[in-house]
RNA sequence: GCCCCCGUAGCUCAGUUGGAUAGAGCGCACCCCUCCUAAGGGUGAGGUCACACGUUCGAAUCGUGUCGGGGGCACCA
């Protein structure tokens, strides 16, 4: 609908611009949503905008433009308001006419094209495979998924993308933390390391190992201790001794049982993490692997471009990467003096892959303490030669648990998090996806975890939900006296909808497009879920006030079609946001 | 110290990319009701858009500065 209204300005300004009464450089006319419905449908500030540059009065320009507007039935009447604004009042027709629409396109109402079928990453969540996810990697799934889903609405062909950091020091860990506790179940006693992975998940993967193969990875405890420095307990530092214990379980297990302790913990959480991303309704096109990044040299290839490129220096024995000259505050070390490279390394070399893989766009979700990391990024890729605005990076905020208006108290490192399946199960997949993109990924979010579970009006996943059931209850109602609910029959009494709460929820149907678009190219799912609100609150407001089986069979009949409509929207939102819309409550 | 995000009604938050009289839910006040579906419904009060200056026809929105809150500044991943 404003896109159509956009296409008339449009003509009109490109005729005027022939005339010579505006200059031939034309911005893109500014249609948007009049606030107030005196000023008709939509309004257009154009010829304020223009009014400098045409050396002209803003009314007398919009006059003119308005002259040359051509003739269209959905414009009932344009009007000249305020210093200078175009106000259109669109025909009543132009809003029944929705509902055919509505009903024919189905699934597809409210999706479009624009994209033009270009092609766009959308990376998210990828935690380190070292334990469960957290409320935290929830609200990237959900916001990840919901942007994903919504850039292919609007016509985007869309790949969604989990980076899998398999390799590097923290893996290690992972994996001798699994194989101590083994030991334990062996009988062996020992000190835990201060810096080990310590939830209970730990002990099931090592349990696992045990049944499996029995002491086939015993190591008698005296060896695996000798001479190894003191961790922080006895006054040592932690990361060292950790370091030295990863060598030593590396030396005593050899590499083949090594890596097979290494696999299994790798594999054990992420089928864990996989599963649970699944019932949460988060699916990827690809996994990818960070240590294939590793061993097919696309990292090395990445540092020789940069050093070819002279991009990096070497100093003490280490290499840096010259950031600075890219807008970085400071170098980064892609090299260690130890000869592995960093693990920023390897994300040089992820995003180079991921720009020559073609995509046209690609979008990083990352948390927001991640936010240090954008610059050298986009450093790594103008370095690289390319144009660092086709990557996108999103940085959502932390998410704070509430339960009796108190705030649920988590810490990763002491293991007293929430995961996100324990959150699932307790307010439900429908309600955890609603929750989490409510709000602008840059606000922090405040989960209140009772209303979640609330079955009242003041629980929004609840009240829209329930609009839906509403409407499918009516529908059985109407099927049991025998009216018949088919979306063809009856379109054409739909001009016997002039209620007020009709035209207003007639308004609140011909948005929807407009709203999805919004969220899309904004990457703000957060409307949507407000559109959804208030379109649900319409809805009630309009049952409280009428009732839809009446004796008038015309009138019946219209209104069956119109709630069929914002059933139809109701659904094709919720589905963007990866709600249920249950059909009964 | 430097960098990023936030500051809008008592509370939680929107605000169509700079538009016309700043909105919603909860809470509050008053009124009504027990009727297709079970959450009752309706009306109303409530604001120096943190503060100051600037940009222009026009600022909650853009710029600079100040104050307040959160987060980040590794040869960790």
């Amino acid at each position: 609908m404003k896109n159509q209204i956009g296409q008339l300005v449009s003509q009109a300004l490109s005729r005027l611009a022939e005339q010579g009464v505006i200059p031939a450089q034309l911005p893109e006319p500014a249609i948007e949503r009049a606030r107030d419905s005196r000023h008709g449908d939509f309004a257009c500030n154009v010829a304020m905008a223009l009014a400098k540059a045409a050396r002209a009065r803003p009314r007398e320009l919009a006059e003119k433009l308005i002259a040359e507007l051509p003739p269209n039935r959905l414009v009932e009447r344009v009007e000249i308001a305020g210093p200078g604004f175009i106000n259109f009042h669109l025909a009543q027709d132009a809003y029944h006419a929705l509902i055919p629409q509505a009903l024919e396109q189905g699934a597809r109402f409210g999706h479009s094209a624009l994209g033009g079928g270009k092609r766009i990453q959308v990376e998210f969540v990828s935690a380190n495979p070292t334990g469960p996810l957290h409320v935290g990697h929830g609200r990237g799934a959900a916001y990840g998924a919901v942007v994903a889903d919504l850039l292919e609405a609007v016509g985007f062909q869309v790949h969604r993308e989990y980076y899998v950091n398999d390799a590097g020091r923290q893996m290690d860990i992972l994996a001798t933390s699994v194989w101590l506790r083994y030991l334990e179940l062996c009988d062996e006693t020992l000190p835990f390391p201060a810096n080990a992975y310590k939830g209970d998940y730990i002990w099931d993967i090592a349990a696992t190992l045990h049944r499996e193969h029995g002491e086939l990875y015993r190591v008698a405890t005296v060896e695996l201790l000798a001479d190894l420095p003191a961790d922080e307990p006895e006054g040592g530092d932690k990361e060292l001794y950790i370091d030295a214990l990863i060598a030593r379980s590396k030396l005593l297990l050899g590499d083949n049982r090594y890596r097979f302790v290494f696999e299994l913990a790798l594999n054990v959480i992420l089928d864990d993490i996989r599963d649970d991303l699944a019932l949460f309704g988060v699916n990827y096109e690809e996994w990818y692997s960070e240590r294939t990044l590793t061993e097919s040299g696309a990292v090395t290839r990445a540092i020789e471009k940069l050093r070819a490129l002279g991009h990096v220096y070497e100093q003490a024995g280490t290499l840096w990467f010259r950031s600075t000259a890219f807008g970085d505050e400071k170098d980064r070390v892609v090299v260690r003096e130890n000869g592995q490279h960093t693990y920023f390394a390897s994300d040089i070399a992820y995003h180079m892959d991921k720009l020559e893989r073609g995509f046209d766009r690609v979008i990083d979700v990352w948390g927001a303490d991640h936010h240090g990391y954008v610059p050298r990024v986009k450093a790594a890729l103008s370095a690289l030669g390319n144009d660092p605005e086709r990557l996108d990076v999103l940085l959502v905020q932390f998410a704070n648990l509430y339960r009796s208006g108190e705030k649920v108290q988590m810490s990763t490192r002491s293991g007293s998090f929430v995961t996100l399946r324990e959150l699932r199960k307790e307010v439900g997949r429908d309600a955890a996806r609603f929750f989490y993109v409510m709000r602008k990924c840059e606000q922090h979010l405040d989960f209140d975890l009772d209303l979640a579970k609330s079955q009242s009006s003041d629980n929004p996943v609840y009240y829209v939900q329930y609009a839906h059931a509403r409407v499918c209850s009516v529908l059985r109602q109407a099927a049991e006296k025998g009216v018949s609910v088919e979306p063809s029959a009856g379109v054409e009494n739909l001009q016997l909808l002039t209620e007020a709460h009709e035209t207003a929820l007639l308004g609140s149907l011909s948005r929807f497009a407009e709203v999805v678009e919004l969220a899309a190219f904004n990457r703000e799912p957060h409307q949507l879920c407000h559109y959804l609100r208030d379109l649900a609150n319409e809805f009630h407001t309009y049952y409280n006030a009428h009732q839809f089986l009446v004796e008038d069979e015309r009138l019946r009949d219209a209104r069956i079609k119109l709630i069929l409509a914002v059933q139809q929207v109701l659904r094709n939102g919720l589905n963007l946001l990866g709600v249920s819309a249950p059909e009964r409550m």
